[in-house]
DNA sequence: AGCATTATCGAAACCGATTTCGATTTTTCA
DNA sequence: TGAAAAATCGAAATCGGTTTCGATAATGCT
């Protein structure tokens, strides 16, 4: 028999409620009891179960986690792993542990607004660089408090974080002017990602905001943001021939892959085309040539999705939206080697 | 107001067990009244709370995920990260959904055993290449299912999946001694690593199998199993001098740094020193050169750790351990070049 | 038809907590 | 000292399910 509240009550010799009242901080118990029986669950480890707490409260102390979106993102997704992890960490500060949804569970595969039901999650938070789909859109609308990470919610209890994905662009596209190219591509991912579209937005605009001209024969896009795409995508402007002198990949792992067929093809970087890639992941510092990308400010994104959710569920926020700044990596792979 | 059971009995014109019967396949409903009441559910979308069938049943469909041990463990780690991955999506099809314990919410830090029974876990996975502590000897020695992933439980219910690491370091060391290497290094882990550790030991083994002798000088250990460590380990190396002519490295990541060192240093790999790591981390197809190693069938350590966990919740195994197969990956870092 | 089975269903106890509200005890203060 | 106020505590309802067991209805059989 699992250790219970009525047994904790028996030996202190008090009532139910009275235990159940100093695990809560009710102020209508004295010291003296309190003391005893604290020394009790002291003593037996006593935890409460949290599904009663749940069951009674409405209050799970949980925090969902969806992977949403057909664009394989899941935990080898290297960027958004690193978000998650350090919202992991800054939900655990403020007393929440994570519940993920199994996408294999339900053959629906996307009623995620019953499941946080299911589950009483208190929030969730939810992880996708891809457009909007029915079922997140449910949850967005719903009551449950959500943050969006690279994903744009605009409920009433939402919010989102994301980098300045405009600023990463006009960033790339400013190193490549003062390094002296002219002749800019691009490797995007597909056209239902949100996020890669707004980068290559981004990119066409400060292109011409510096002067330069665009040529879209010098745009290409994967299936996704994974390293085979950027080879796919290479490929595709290998065949065409007449390559830009720069690319700028929505991805690192695009731009890895991208790399990688360029190698094939006997040229180098960034001496025959100088690559920028985006995120700023592990991997970039030990590829060659070590690859000069954007840093994504991960950990901050992990922690600011954190805050915003606690808040929101908290009703101290109005939900809303925080972007964070880009930083330029310079390393080896265009043309400017630092150190 | 949640849509429940009640609402949906009363929909139905049934009352409250019938509609649980129904919901669990218990034989004593009629079709006609089934056929009636499910289609309710259907219509309403009703899914029974997780919390009230936990607290009534004891058994919640989640599994607890530890990160067990000091070695920095979590999903930045490029190994146990995609074996967890493969597990996830494994639980999933089994029905269950995953829980991951916030190491910072309880300053204890490690009385896992009352979080799993807080939660009411059916199950859980404890990943963790480091030694057994205490706080995880209590799970593993209570009637809570566990598996350990790299971690030896004992326990009659528990179960544990790991690469066969002899096998691992035999592997190396035969490639090495094929090619012609006879002086050989090694990089590790903390003594507190119980997987470096076998994969010391292995390698040790297995030289002398082969007839050549072991260089203490040559072996020297990180504090983890990051590149950081590999890089440290390596510059030890390269300040007592004497140079050991092939390196194993107990992952790809200590691989990296090492071969980090050995750059600065201006060596050339495979030609001045040769490297093998292990794991084979998507990295390693990216670095320069690209990383020979030793592949952990990581979807197969996912795979089969869910697969002994529904055993053993579901009474249907005694526990026991799944050891799989390495394979050597040749590519760039050990003088034979493939492909 | 009449009785024994079997099929179908529901009442009620239970799981382990929270929370309201009333009862009792203690304290305060004139 | 005695009445009012405050402090302390517990009984019981509740959350949303499961499961046992008895009641009733339907069916089988001679």
């Amino acid at each position: 028999m699992q250790l219970n509240i009525k047994m904790i009550a028996e030996m202190a010799g008090v009532s139910v409620s009275t235990v159940s009242k100093i695990m809560n901080n009710y102020s209508d118990v004295s010291e003296k009891t309190k003391q005893r029986v604290l020394e009790i669950i002291e003593q037996t480890g006593y935890l409460p179960s949290n599904s009663a707490k749940t069951l009674a409260t409405k209050k799970s102390s949980l925090i969902g986690v969806i992977f949403a979106g057909e664009l394989n993102v899941d935990f080898t997704h290297p960027f958004f792993v690193e978000v998650l992890n350090s919202f992991k960490k800054q939900m655990g500060v403020l007393g929440y542990d994570l519940i993920f949804f199994s996408n294999e569970k339900f053959i629906s595969g996307g009623d995620y607004f019953s499941r946080c039901l299911h589950f009483h999650v208190d929030g969730c938070v939810i992880i996708s660089g891809q457009k909007m789909e029915n079922a997140i859109q449910e949850l967005d609308m719903s009551s449950i408090p959500c943050i969006g990470v690279d994903l744009e919610l605009k409920g009433k209890k939402s919010g989102y974080v994301m980098s300045d994905n405009f600023k990463i662009s006009s960033k790339v596209v400013e190193h490549f002017y003062l390094l002296g190219y002219r002749e800019l591509g691009f490797i995007g991912s597909t056209a239902d990602s949100n996020i890669s579209n707004k980068r290559e937005e981004g990119y066409i605009k400060a292109i011409e905001g510096f002067g330069m001209t665009v040529n879209e024969k010098w745009f290409v896009h994967g299936d996704d943001f994974f390293e085979p795409s950027g080879y796919a995508a290479m490929k595709q402007l290998l065949q065409a021939g007449n390559l830009p002198k720069a690319i700028f990949a929505a991805s690192d792992l695009l731009a890895l892959g991208a790399i990688r067929a360029l190698k094939e093809h006997g040229l180098r970087i960034p001496e025959d085309v100088a690559i920028i890639g985006c995120d700023d992941i592990e991997a970039c510092k030990y590829t060659s040539p070590k690859l000069t990308t954007i840093r994504q400010n991960k950990e901050r994104l992990g922690v600011l999705a954190a805050h915003m959710l606690f808040d929101l569920i908290n009703n101290q926020s109005e939900g809303g939206s925080f972007v964070v700044e880009p930083a330029l990596v310079v390393r080896e792979s265009c043309g400017s080697q630092n150190r």
